[in-house]
DNA sequence: AGCACGCCGACT
DNA sequence: GTCGGCGTGCTC
């Protein structure tokens, strides 16, 4: 009989592989278990089982696998079947998919090890330099990676070299497997099980008279350990009864503490009981029972409540009610909306378990995370971004998704290009979860699907604590210019309300979605305007570094005293950032602070919590940023919001730029008079009469919806039409637009009655010396994505077949954003 | 993807 | 000759 496995790879390769099992291994085998396996000629790699079975209908060998890592399933059958809807939907293979959602600590991958023939008698004369450097170096090094080798040799391939020494028998090459994963431990101080009982103690304690310092530590000792069933660590010992690790040791050698080392958990701290408790306003009551009854029906919620009506009140009422089902809860964020203060703030409410789960974990964390939601020993709630989604969720009863119009829940790149949103509708389904999406400003799709059925919708419509919404108006910038009434990018207007604000001890924030100091440096002479050698964009002046910076490469020169073309000197600076306005603030209002918050400003660890704390203690009056400042942030004594400039984020060539403008500029304006009074906010334009301008000031979103949802109609867009986007990237022009022409041309000689736009040139078409170029399919919500799909996917294997166009990446989109 | 293999031009 | 570049095929 036959045994055989097919499993799964961490790679973008659209199969799985087959390797033959023992009987054993048959019987104890399960999806989901890691196995290491060898692939190509000496790797070895770590794989998920998809399927045991016994049909070998293959025409190629089968090689055994090396062993088994597991000894139960990592990755539940329900995430198998989620892999593979995400890979037949998002068009990549299911290894991408895999790599995507394990913790890169799971995946044990081998490395070769250069280790020296002991066997082997050599004469050195018969040694060439090269092979007698590696030998060397092996005499005081007992092992060395390939990468030592280049070292060495001072040289990129040393494979052949080493071959060569392999076959002459000189060294042995080894592959060695790495387990990254590294339990957290911590040292712990225990009395000694015979001082127990106080008499024993007592008599200890009198032998110590000479050291105090030991005497001290005991005392302390038994007085923690009393008050507390915990274990006490070295540490914590340390600390309280101020003495050195020498005293604890000396206690050691004496026998009268033990020390132990005990693994500990870096993701779950000691629970202190919740404590924030909330009642429900009564319009919060009817929307919370309106969602129940909605779940009651199986159907997605979308709640549609104005900034700070109280959404998060809702999610905790209704996540606790699944933690009390003994069900797991997921909470889905944005990236950046995961702050410390956020999470602390909800970990209040839970009496049960928290788990965070985002990018800035660490990997040992990750699996810590993902072992936790695995084995669910008591209910969890887990608050992430987008790749949470991905976890092995047990009983999962709610998944959340806040903020579900923000356009980071789509993932570009690397694939899988999926949409965190869209997906965790699918997971709910999977898992029988409700599924609630929550947003001020949802997105038209969503809307869409609310109104006809598909989900259902529900509304918070009034603020908690029945504060005003603020106050929307506009400034027409082009009339203040006319009658110079503006001070910089400031006018008359902003200004007299900003001094208001500080004469009533509120702080301000002014948007302005541009970092750096100018998006273009012009010559006044010759008109040029520098570009980056890289990209095919101009290079923002950043005043306070120096610098002329590409945004795109990060590419960065000095800022030339003279025109570069010309030698003119009189260089000029076109358009603004956030700096520009920073420094202009500085010159109005000179006794006021201000700070800066853009990605800029927020690269370091702690800034970006620095600047909330800042702002949060009143340290600071007025906080200057781009869109950053729009994604959950909660500051209560914010009474302004200036806007600098809305017409840019208007005239952005894509057919959700307006929906987004209103999106961010009503996110903005929710920043003001978020507690007792009621804020204000002015949005300075060239346009004041845009209908979005307009509509945005009037908290009109019905209106911009029908109006958006109308033109998407008219020009075939989602949510009426599904969108494919095709990228080709490569370094020669004619290569990336010949490629993506026989791309186009492969498609159209397909009978499928689908629109295929392109090749196209994007606004920014030269990314890191790359052209890049967008096929954009267009499909009727009529015709069948399977079968497009399973078209397209046939053009792009035929396309990578052809040669000249094997280094032309191209990356497949759907639904792109 | 990423790596081995093989072919080719450019050097000591 | 030998080094390193790049195109091609293939991974159970």
């Amino acid at each position: 009989m036959q045994y055989f496995i097919d499993v799964i790879l961490p790679l973008p390769l659209e199969r799985y592989f087959t390797y033959s099992i023992n009987e054993a291994e048959y019987k104890f085998l399960q999806p989901g278990m890691r196995v290491a396996v060898p692939f190509r000629k000496s790797k070895i790699y770590t794989g998920i089982v998809q399927k045991v079975h016994q049909n070998n209908t293959a025409t190629y060998e089968i090689k055994d696998i090396e062993f088994i890592i597991d000894d139960n399933p990592i990755v539940t059958k329900d995430q198998l079947i989620f892999w593979e809807w995400i890979s037949s939907y998002y068009l990549c293979a299911v290894g991408q998919v895999m790599r995507a959602a394990l913790p890169k600590s799971f995946l044990l991958e081998s490395e070769t090890i250069i280790l020296k023939n002991e066997t082997y008698l050599l004469n050195e004369e018969e040694l060439n330099d090269r092979e007698y450097l590696v030998l060397e170096a092996l005499e005081s090094r007992n092992a060395l990676k390939v990468q030592d080798v280049m070292n060495i040799l001072d040289r990129k391939s040393v494979l052949p070299i080493l071959q060569k020494m392999l076959d002459k028998g000189y060294i042995i090459l080894q592959e060695e497997l790495y387990n990254t994963y590294k339990p957290k431990t911590e040292k712990f101080i225990y009395l000694h099980e015979e001082l127990k009982d106080e008499e024993r103690l007592k008599m200890i304690l009198e032998e110590l008279t000479r050291a105090p310092k030991q005497r001290d530590a005991v005392m302390t000792l038994f007085m923690m350990q009393a008050g507390n069933s915990r274990p006490v660590s070295k540490k914590q010992l340390i600390e309280r009864a101020n003495v050195t690790s020498g005293v604890i040791k000396s206690l050691v050698t004496k026998e009268i503490v033990i020390e132990l080392e005990e693994e500990i958990d870096r993701v779950l701290d000691k629970k202190e009981e919740g404590s924030g408790l909330y009642t429900l306003n009564e319009e919060q009551s009817v929307a919370f029972k309106e969602i129940k009854n909605y779940f009651e029906e199986r159907k997605t919620v979308l709640l549609h409540g104005v900034t700070s009506s109280g959404k998060t009140q809702l999610y905790v009422q209704l996540i606790k009610e699944q933690l009390e089902k003994g069900n797991q809860a997921l909470y889905l964020l944005p990236e950046i909306a995961l702050t410390t203060q956020l999470i602390s703030r909800l970990k209040n409410f839970f009496t049960h378990q928290v788990l965070v789960y985002h990018s800035r974990y660490n990997l040992n964390e990750r699996l810590e995370v993902w072992n936790h939601v695995l084995h669910a020993q008591e209910p969890y709630i887990i608050i992430g971004a987008r790749s949470s989604m991905l976890l092995p969720f047990k009983n999962l009863g709610l998944v959340i998704v806040d903020e579900e119009h923000e356009t980071s829940f789509k993932q570009y790149d690397p694939a899988p290009r999926y949409h965190a949103r869209d997906a965790a509708i699918v997971l709910g389904h999977l898992k029988k979860a409700s599924v609630l999406l929550g947003s001020a400003t949802p997105a038209l799709e969503s809307y869409y699907n609310a109104s006809t059925g598909k989900y259902r919708l529900v509304e918070l419509k009034k603020r908690f604590g029945n504060v005003l919404m603020p106050e929307i108006n506009m400034v027409d910038i082009k009339e203040k210019h006319k009658r110079k009434k503006m001070n910089g990018r400031f006018s008359n207007t902003l200004i007299d309300s900003m001094q208001e604000a500080f004469k009533n001890k509120k702080q301000v924030i002014l948007f302005q979605n541009r970092r750096g100091y100018a998006p273009i440096m012009e010559c006044d002479t010759c008109g040029n305007a520098p570009q980056c050698p890289n990209c095919d964009v101009s290079l923002t002046y950043h005043q306070y570094k120096g610098q002329l910076r590409c945004h795109y490469c990060g590419y960065h020169t000095f800022v030339p005293k003279e025109c570069p073309s010309c030698t003119s000197p009189s260089l000029d600076t076109k358009g603004f950032g956030t700096e520009q306005i920073e420094q202009e603030f500085r010159m109005l209002f000179p006794n006021h602070k201000v700070a800066r918050m853009d990605l800029d400003t927020t690269r370091g660890k702690n800034s970006y919590q620095k600047l909330i704390h800042d702002m949060d203690t009143g340290a600071i009056d007025c906080l200057v940023g781009t869109q950053m400042l729009t994604k959950g942030l909660d500051f209560r004594n914010v009474s302004l919001v200036g806007v600098m400039n809305a017409d840019s984020m208007l005239n952005f060539p894509d057919f959700r730029a307006h929906e987004r403008c209103f999106q961010l500029l009503t996110q903005v304006a929710g920043r003001a008079g978020r507690t007792d009074d009621r804020g204000k906010v002015l949005i300075q334009s060239y346009n004041p009469d845009h209908r979005i301008l307009q509509q945005v000031s009037a908290y009109d979103y019905k209106n911009m919806y029908e109006e958006q949802i109308e033109e998407r109609y008219q020009f075939k867009y989602p949510p009426f039409q599904r969108l494919i986007r095709i990228t080709f990237k490569h370094r020669d022009y004619q290569t990336t637009l010949d490629s993506s022409t026989w791309f186009v041309n492969a498609l159209n000689q397909i009978p499928h009655g689908v629109v295929v736009l392109g090749p196209e040139f994007p606004p920014v078409s030269r990314i890191r010396n790359l052209y890049n170029i967008h096929v954009v399919i267009k499909l009727a919500k009529s015709q069948s994505p399977e079968q497009i799909k399973g078209f397209i996917m046939k053009v792009k294997k035929s396309f990578e077949a052809i040669s000249q166009y094997r280094s032309v990446r191209c990356n497949i989109d759907v639904d792109a954003y």
